[in-house]
DNA sequence: ATGAAAGCGCTAACAC
DNA sequence: GTGTTAGCGCTTTCAT
């Protein structure tokens, strides 16, 4: 609320210096801690930079000292459908993982690319702005994050473990939840279980793995017509349900990759005449708030958002001391609600 | 997973220089777009450093140029119930902020501070890490926030507009938000409306005083026994609303100051055998995706989160240009579901 | 069109 | 204990 952009007049060192008649050293010396410094000059030093809100300049002093303290969080974006930061999912372990960068003493820098250009995300480590990355999920570029791995940008990913992976991981165990989720729902009697996600995103595919292992382990095969390769985003995914139920492809259950794609199969269900669990017991993926207080309750994957910003940044930290980092794969739990009860 | 910590060998300009054979000067001409610069010459230097996986060092430019494109977003934390960042209000916020500074072209430091000690953020700002800042709610600091706009610290301040306010605020219209809910209970024939929310914070107060006005339009006085001063945080807040279920306080409107804790108090209801809306009818705030899918769905105070990030990044802006900016209210209204229909 | 040199704000030898 | 000086990686006069 001034008029003048307040810019110019941020106080630097030497101003300090010559306000305490001492030279920049000695400011310095004094801002720093260090020992060989009088203590009542280091006092009236701080005092009076302190009085005058002022705060060693950080990009200096890095530039200087070599170090940084920012961890790059990149939340990859769909260009095409210009999807924006929504999905409550990936705003969750953006929190997770702000928290553990805040205990950690990091900086937590937060970034958007083009989910089809997740290399371009290796600039923020190569200009030096952050000392290692986050990536959530690894949409369809696994090549991508194997590149930059190779070339030794520090960079953990939230998602999937995959065959010939470079780069470290850090996920949900994916195929266990699939499969958890889908043997639940044979074990209620259920026998045409819908698949609904877009198995090109490599979290997804693992989770039909364990969804086609279940099957199987029940002596059912596959039915290509039971998967809906619905993406993410709701409004597409709301049009490909409403077909699926409009059509004549009979199915009793439904896997669905998120809680909010379960809601919406729930919604368009109902549209259509069918009760949930009577007709179509579903089950969700995530273990988001909502799920608690929708309607039915849902039945859902837990994901361990909570300990995820630890492990993923823990990864990441030990990857940069030179270790090597394994990709960690967490435990994932079904929890029983209405939309799936037991007994159905 | 390499066995060296990988931070050494980053190139820099030097580097290129060599290889290219030309000075340094040629090379941050060549990448920096300059005119002065043979056409060829430029096109070999931007091929090698592109071969490289060169990016000029930021921290390095910006000192030099004197310039940062930073923006500190801080979400500050309750340090007694250590609670995390997970309201999904303030991550939507959060989302939606990232979104619109991603557009203009900033980057986005996301920080959390102490809410008592609100003004540490600013040395965000001192210390030139970022050169303007974004804090999510006011929390009891109204003061703290008013010395940093004092002292030409470029905030905003998503919130409520109070009196005596130096700082920008941008944020719903509380005071219209409380008002709309509680008229609509009123409506349709609701006398005993709780409020639920801690008037402790000015977002709450403002929609306290829109909740007071519309009983007063209506001919009723508020009642104190009517206030439950429950914080955001869930648990807390679920522990009180029994006590108030348990109690002997009649009721049969509630307006709660979250989704969140509209679904708290449905359930809280539930389990003290009382229907929502038939005994009481629930009216929550913010409209989150859970508020659509929950049982009953809810009638709630819609936020514009979409809007918000725009709003407060241009005000931000404009603050930083030298402007000065007005405090902005967002314009709410009210979306109407089962939890409080219309015919009650 | 290119190179040499100064300096952005800071810290750490190295003097004294 | 404190000051002087060099230099972190870059851009930009100023020469040539």
């Amino acid at each position: 609320m001034t008029a003048t952009p307040a810019e110019h007049k941020r106080l630097q060192m030497a101003d300090i210096a010559r306000l305490a008649g001492v030279s920049v050293s000695t400011v310095s010396r004094a801002l720093s801690g260090s020992t060989l410094i009088n203590e009542e000059t280091r006092k009236r030093i701080e005092q009076l930079a302190r009085s005058l809100n002022y705060s060693v300049n950080l990009g200096a002093q890095n530039l200087r000292l070599q170090k940084n303290q920012t961890i790059a969080v990149v939340v990859p974006f769909d260009a095409q459908s210009r999807q924006h930061i929504s999905d409550p999912f990936f705003l969750s372990i953006v929190g997770s993982i702000a928290d553990a960068l805040t205990d950690r003493g990091y900086d937590m820098l937060l970034s958007r690319v083009d989910a089809e250009r997740l290399d371009t995300a290796a600039a923020l480590f190569d200009s030096g702005k952050a000392i290692g990355l986050v990536i959530i999920g690894q949409w369809r570029h696994h090549d991508q994050l194997n590149a930059m791995a190779a070339r030794q940008v520090p960079v953990v990913v939230w998602g999937g473990q995959l065959p010939q992976q470079l780069y470290c991981s850090v996920g949900g165990d994916n195929v266990g939840g699939g499969f958890l989720a889908t043997r639940h729902l044979l074990q209620q009697g259920r026998r045409r279980i819908v698949f609904l996600g877009d198995a090109q995103l490599p979290e997804v595919q693992l989770r039909r793995q364990g969804y086609v292992q279940a099957l199987h382990e029940a002596g059912w095969a596959a039915d290509a017509r039971l998967e809906l390769p619905v993406p993410f985003e709701i409004i597409a995914a709301r049009q490909a349900l409403d077909r699926l139920c409009a059509g004549r492809t009979r199915f009793d259950g439904l896997v669905a990759c998120s809680d909010l794609l379960a809601l919406q199969a729930v919604q368009s269900l109902r549209v259509h005449g069918r009760e949930v669990p009577r007709d179509v017991a579903v089950i969700g993926y995530d273990d988001m708030p909502l799920a608690t207080y929708s309607d039915p309750p849902l039945t859902t994957v837990h994901q361990p958002v909570g300990l995820a910003g630890g492990e993923i940044v823990d990864a990441l930290l030990s990857l940069m001391r030179g270790e090597r980092a394994a990709p960690r794969t967490l435990p994932v739990h079904l929890v029983l609600r209405d939309s799936a009860p037991v007994q159905a």
